[in-house]
DNA sequence: CACGGATCCTGATGGC
DNA sequence: TGCCATCAGGATCCGT
């Protein structure tokens, strides 16, 4: 589910409640993408400091270390009073002095995992090979064309491989790609300084954007309050197959690249 | 070594 | 409580 927006929605929504909070008590559910790393009862008595983003990547600092959560596909994160009893999908459970924070995630392809610090080696295999935040100010326009020229793979796989910017996924690739103008099969390594420029731009917008409307809720997203956002209304291409183009009318298409629908308007999107 | 495909897992949806 | 195929917001691993 979840990209830079929904990402930084869920951290917006609980990180002020949970700065502070003593950690009383952990449980598992079932098996996430990667274990622990650590013994769960180790992380008793701590102290939650404060939650960051780093991609897609929540960071959790603690006193003595940090919890890296990742929500995968189908994870969301809620945090609040006892929420009672664990269910079928709820995999990772801190209680706290307070509130619970807790995981769902039924498909589990998302992962919490210990690190002793940031730069650890447990730390480092996840976020190592991490491109820029995007909405931060070392995105600069003339790295980013740099980076593409290196790159022969059609631009919407290298937005969401996350090596030269993280945080775009496959709705946000594809509405950035149509607010650029650029069609998604176009090789990186193709594009003019001008339209790399375009959207270099319009990565920003789409994701800030994004995040002003609490996110995409195309099921079940929701933030740590349980709020759904509604950025989805107003997606240019997403999920919009058939569909006319809301600024040219054309019939929006739909393609498969790397094992994922890709949405663009043939008209205003150019090779 | 950059690239493309297969893969992990569960649930929703739609055709038959 | 029908069965089967397809699709879903991610990212790693593996063969070429």
């Amino acid at each position: 589910m979840p990209e830079l927006p929904e990402v930084e929605v869920t951290r917006l929504s609980f990180a002020q409640r949970i700065a502070g909070a003593r950690i009383e008590g952990v449980e598992m559910g079932k098996p996430l993408r990667w274990p622990l790393g650590c013994d769960p009862q180790d992380l008793r008595g701590q102290r939650v400091l404060g939650v960051r983003r780093r991609g897609k990547y929540l960071l959790l600092d603690l006193e003595r270390g940090l919890l890296l959560l990742h929500l995968g596909m189908s994870g969301s994160v809620t945090f609040g009073a006892d929420p009672g009893p664990a269910g079928k999908h709820d995999h990772f459970s801190l209680r706290t002095s307070l509130g619970v924070l807790r995981l769902n995630d039924p498909r589990r392809f998302g992962a919490v995992v210990f690190a002793a610090d940031e730069h650890s080696p447990e730390a480092q295999k996840l976020l190592g090979k991490l491109g820029v935040e995007p909405l931060g100010d070392d995105f600069v326009l003339e790295d980013f064309c740099k980076a593409l020229k290196k790159r022969n793979a059609p631009i919407k796989q290298v937005l969401l491989a996350g090596e030269t910017v993280v945080g775009v996924g496959n709705i946000y690739a594809s509405e950035a790609l149509f607010l650029a103008g650029i069609r998604p099969t176009t090789r990186a390594s193709r594009l003019s300084r001008p339209r790399a420029a375009r959207l270099h731009t319009a990565v920003r917008q789409v994701l800030a954007r994004a995040v002003e409307k609490g996110g995409s809720t195309l099921r079940d997203f929701s933030n740590a309050q349980g709020e759904s956002g509604h950025f989805q209304l107003e997606a240019a291409v997403y999920g919009r197959a058939g569909l006319p183009c809301r600024v040219c009318g054309s019939v929006v298409r739909t393609i498969r690249q790397g094992q994922r629908s890709t949405f663009f308007c043939p008209v205003c999107q150019k090779p």
